[in-house]
DNA sequence: TGACATTGCGCACATATCTGCGTATTCTTC
DNA sequence: GAAGAATACGCAGATATGTGCGCAATGTCA
């Protein structure tokens, strides 16, 4: 897909959009399969079918620094029989990515998820 | 299938039986996916096709006593992005309890797995 | 031996993350 | 504007564990 450095794809855009939301409704962090579920809910519906699409989207994110990570304290994994989680957080460069792309996108050309863009 | 009380039903036996054979051959531990690997290989192949069937068994022979398990060390689950992986180690009771089960299994009915017994 | 109760077993799915591979889309350059 | 390069995306599968549900197999009792 070439992506025109500096710049953010649809599906990252909807990323740092939806993690934006979330720590708006007291959700600072959020885990990779929850953003899915939220994603995929909010969005158009068939947008992110595959996780592995949205793993990748957010390696480069963390990548860029828009997103900092940190897994779950690995003693909850166990006992649970769960798999450990890895959480995200929007940094304060993603925030401003997140705006700058908004600000492209009213200017123009589309907007990032289908839903409403964060209000 | 209504269990005789103080019997083993097959797939226990050849979960002990795999759990004797791999200590034989120096793993001492095994986690439940691996003895599902071991036991769709070395047994007449279609046993076992579902991973709940395995470790509701596993869970039983806990609850004998026959099996007794640890979480594996629950930092080293993270950062490998692997799920925590539960190890089981055949006890005393267990090691008792399939020798028992070859012997009246030798006297009469089916061996555990399809596989050649424990030679 | 036949009826009934018990429970093991298979199937499907949930929870999380990640990798390989091929396709499709986008950007850049001529 | 078309050709070519870069890469995001979707699909499939691996790694581990666990739960819910229904059928089938087994043991017990009359």
């Amino acid at each position: 897909m070439r992506r025109k450095v500096g710049t953010l794809v649809p599906l990252e855009a909807s990323i740092l959009d939806t993690a934006f939301a979330l720590r708006r409704d007291g959700q600072d962090e959020a885990h990779g399969f929850l953003l899915a579920k939220v994603l995929r809910d909010s969005a158009g519906a068939k947008r992110l079918t595959a996780y592995g699409t949205l793993y990748r989207a957010l390696e480069r994110l963390e990548g860029f620094g828009f997103l900092a990570s940190r897994w779950e304290d690995a003693s909850i994994g166990a006992e649970t029989g769960r798999p450990p989680r890895r959480f995200y957080r929007l940094t304060a460069s993603g925030e401003q990515a997140l705006a700058e792309w908004l600000a492209a996108a009213t200017s123009g050309a589309r907007r990032p998820t289908g839903r409403p863009v964060t209000t």
